[in-house]
RNA sequence: CGGGGCGUAGCGCAGUUUGGUAGCGCACUUGGUUUGGGACCAAGGGGUCGGAGGUUCAAAUCCUCUCGCCCCGACCA
């Protein structure tokens, strides 16, 4: 191991954060000299994270070699022919990076693997004799989002981890899934992260289950429910509602008034109709338009709730669904935008949430301007094609197992795993011959960590307001010895004595041998985050002693210099034995 | 892509309303005094004011176009 020496480390610290940065993991990054950004979305990670990230990349190497993976490394360059072949040339849209080399053939710069593993096995794996097939890679991923942010979060360019599995069948499948699930929580476990599992939706990666490894924190992009009593957890957008019991959906005792005409000029929302009409958006029924590759149909959901999208979209196996522009909304209402209601809809699909059976003398859009009715009833004034959920869940909702109020809290994603089944084999046809000598379709099923993200939400679960706290096992260097003044012989060659007898007990050090007074190197070393610091001053060292602290809790101890480093191996260690019985359980 | 905001020294900002030829704090260099939680004094270096065009005797400042960055929304393995 190499010297490290503050004063040549490339490291370049900040006391105050780039106005860029929102979030505390983007602006520590920056201010701890971890990152540096090139163009929107796009980093360059200096010596310390650098060193972190090959420390998460190591956990999930030994994780997924454990589970049976094989580790490869494929091009970041990937030819259209394949995404032509599994549809996703065109459905994957503007979020890919294109490319042309010279001669006009077209390339994009790889977002996910899928294509290119399969094409790489198709030929090859010929018998079930050898499947299961684990393959993965740590490479750098391009994605063209449309909106990059919150620092390494939501970047375009990043580094991920992504196995496939290829199985002769469903029960193959099973347990592949199982081994990198397990993994999965292994890989965060070590990394020091808090997670929680919930069920997600599986978007245009297609496929029949897929469980998100999330952590909770306030600057999460995702949403998901959880309910505190079973641990039932979900994306948001997969979360199931429970429908609303006691009254009977098709109760024929409405026997109140008729539906009647009230004009309400201008009146478009459901909060300018709450007001103007003094009722609650529980009483009223929403009638929202929708185009589903193409095709007009209309949704209804309670007047307070929000439709879910992705329900809707699922439950009408749509491509692509999209609210309809005004023009279509006159077109298949006869009235305007924010006056639609079910009453006297024809000739498109009405698709009721669970909930809008249950809404007496309800309100709902006359389908003419500046136009509601009231004292609408579903059975005996309309009625919908279809009934289901389809709307968002939100906060204090039963939960659909045990019926226990769920909690709504924000999470990033940092693992994603899928069960793919034939999508990919059969459209580029990878199969093999199975025992009695018949062609089948591999089961395929894909498994992803972002690597860069994991470490930006490690920082996010794990700082104050000094700066980051790394957990050990991540942590670019566990210890930083700070002499107190580098310009002091004394101290000086303690301190270097200290540095050299770490380095050959293998405990991973650098020495802040900089000129600085040390408020600087305290809290440049706060900053950065190192587990331990070893402080080498007058006041302990007249005594041959030297201080140790710890970053997490703050706690200083005070070790003669000769069995400081006996100490922090300890330190190390009972950090590190909860690592090591980790890596032991299971398998 | 829609809405909003911002581009002035490495970082944080002022100056733009009312045009007059660029400034503050931190950081950096040199010398000195200091040294246990972001020292002090002195002397310095560093900016084609995002870019292009226009108006004007004169543009960081006004006009037009353009590029970049951030936030909210829509989108997303």
């Amino acid at each position: 191991m190499v010297l490290v020496r503050m004063s040549q480390l490339y490291a370049p610290t900040l006391r105050e954060a780039p106005a860029e940065a929102e979030i505390s993991s983007h602006a520590l990054m920056l201010r701890a000299g971890l990152i540096r950004k090139l163009v929107s979305g796009v980093y360059s990670y200096l010596p310390l994270a650098y060193r972190t990230l090959r420390k998460i990349e190591d956990i999930v190497r030994e994780e997924m070699n454990r589970a049976g993976g094989q580790e490869i490394l494929m091009s970041a360059i990937q030819p259209a022919e394949l995404w032509i072949e599994s549809g996703r040339w065109n459905d994957m849209g503007s979020e890919m990076f294109r490319l042309k080399d010279r001669n006009g053939r077209q390339f994009c710069l790889g977002p996910t693997h899928e294509e290119i593993f399969t094409f790489l096995i198709r030929d090859e794996v010929r018998s079930y004799k050898q499947l299961p097939l684990l393959l993965y890679q740590i490479q750098t991923k391009y994605r063209d989002e449309m909106r990059p942010r919150f620092g390494l979060i939501r970047a375009r360019e990043f580094i991920m981890k992504d196995l496939y599995s290829f199985d002769i069948d469903e029960a193959g499948l099973e347990r592949s899934y199982e081994k990198m699930y397990e993994a999965y929580c292994r890989t965060f476990e070590r990394s020091g992260l808090e997670y929680v599992v919930v069920e997600a939706d599986t978007g245009t990666m297609g496929g029949s289950a897929s469980h998100e490894f999330m952590v909770v924190t306030d600057t999460g992009e995702d949403l998901i429910a959880k309910c505190s009593k079973c641990g039932y957890a979900a994306n948001i957008e997969k979360a199931e509602c429970v429908a609303p019991k006691g009254l009977n959906a098709d109760r024929v005792e409405i026997d109140g008034e008729n539906p009647k005409e009230v004009i309400t000029p201008n009146i478009k929302s459901i909060d300018e109709l709450s007001s103007f009409l003094g009722k609650s958006g529980k009483d009223m029924i929403k009638t929202l338009i929708y185009l589903a590759d193409g095709q007009p149909i209309a949704a209804l959901v309670r007047g307070d709730r929000e439709i879910n999208e992705i329900k809707l979209k699922n439950f009408l196996s749509a491509f692509t669904l999209e609210l309809a522009d005004e023009a279509t909304i006159m077109e298949v209402t006869g009235g305007p935008l924010g006056f639609s209601g079910p009453i006297g809809l024809t000739g498109i699909k009405l698709v009721a949430d669970e909930e809008v059976p249950f809404i007496q003398d309800a309100v709902v859009g006359a389908n003419q301007r500046d136009k509601h009715l009231i004292n609408v009833n579903y059975g005996r004034d309309f009625s919908a094609d279809n009934i289901a959920d389809i709307r968002k869940a939100v906060e204090g909702d039963a939960c659909s197992k045990c019926g226990e109020p769920i909690e709504v809290v924000r999470t990033i994603e940092v693992g994603h795993i899928f069960k793919l089944g034939t999508k990919y084999t059969s459209a580029l046809g990878a199969t093999f011959l199975d025992e009695n000598g018949r062609e089948r379709p591999m089961i395929m099923g894909c498994y992803g960590i972002g690597v860069t993200r994991t470490m930006a939400a490690i920082i996010e679960k794990n700082h104050d307001e000094k700066g980051i706290i790394w957990p050990f096992s991540v942590a670019p260097f566990h210890v930083t010895i700070v002499p107190i003044n580098i310009k002091n012989s004394e101290q000086k060659a303690a301190a270097f004595k200290l540095y050299k007898e770490c380095l050959n007990n293998g405990v991973e050090a650098v020495i802040d041998d900089r000129d600085e007074r040390s408020g600087v190197k305290f809290n440049d070393a706060d900053l950065i985050g190192f587990p331990i610091r070893i402080t080498v001053g007058p006041r302990s060292l007249k005594e041959g002693k030297v201080e140790i602290r710890l970053r997490q809790s703050g706690k200083e101890i005070q070790v003669p210099l000769g069995s400081a480093v006996e100490k922090i191996k300890t330190l190390i260690k009972e950090a590190v034995i909860y690592e090591d019985r980790c890596s032991d359980s299971g398998i």
